[in-house]
DNA sequence: CCTGTGATTGTTCAA
DNA sequence: TTGAACAATCACAGG
């Protein structure tokens, strides 16, 4: 509702201006945010009652399934911590540390969640059309190429670190 | 009560 | 091609 970065009253935190900002393009992202809402209408708003079931969430990037390991150990080192932002800043740091052989194998799990993403990806991209046309949905009756059952288990061999670093 | 926001980067979609 | 926006998390505050 309303973009009024000003509400938290716990932002003592200092105004990170000295760190290198790097032409931050989103530079709070919530301003592009309420600039522009096409995408918003998807957003939040469809899990309230949007038509909108099956949204496929975007799988997680290499950086936030490394994040994910990062909060734990995160946590237990700064328990008192509470600051979702605190681990964030810190898990970006850290994971600018980490070398490509030390992102693979976040890289590679993170490429096969997009493998699983894609399957829902068709299904999302049928449902577009049903949402552009709610009648079109029928033309699929001679084409039944929705339900295509290649390999849904692939028995998640991940165990791949053949990697050789520089 | 519930939803937004805050911070990180990557990835993905849409125009 | 580019840009915009969202992906998790957690606690708190505001409507």
């Amino acid at each position: 509702m309303k973009i009024t970065k000003s509400k938290v009253s716990t932002r003592k935190d200092k105004k990170e201006v000295s760190l290198p900002v790097e032409e931050r393009k989103v530079g709070k992202r919530k301003a592009a945010l309420k600039a522009d809402k096409s995408r918003l209408k998807w957003t939040k708003k469809a899990k309230l009652g949007k038509k909108d079931p099956d949204k496929p969430k975007r799988p997680p990037s290499a950086f936030f399934v490394f994040l994910e390991e990062f909060r734990k150990t995160y946590k237990e080192e700064h328990p008192n911590v509470k600051a979702v932002s605190a681990v964030g800043k810190a898990g970006g740091e850290k994971w600018k540390s980490l070398t490509n052989a030390e992102k693979a194998p976040y890289e590679a799990k993170a490429a096969q969640r997009k493998l699983d993403y894609e399957k829902v990806m068709k299904a999302y991209n049928k449902k577009q059309e049903s949402v552009v046309d709610d009648e079109d949905e029928e033309s699929d009756k001679s084409n039944s190429v929705v339900n295509d059952e290649d390999d849904e288990e692939t028995g998640e061999g991940e165990e791949d670190d053949d990697e050789d670093d520089d």
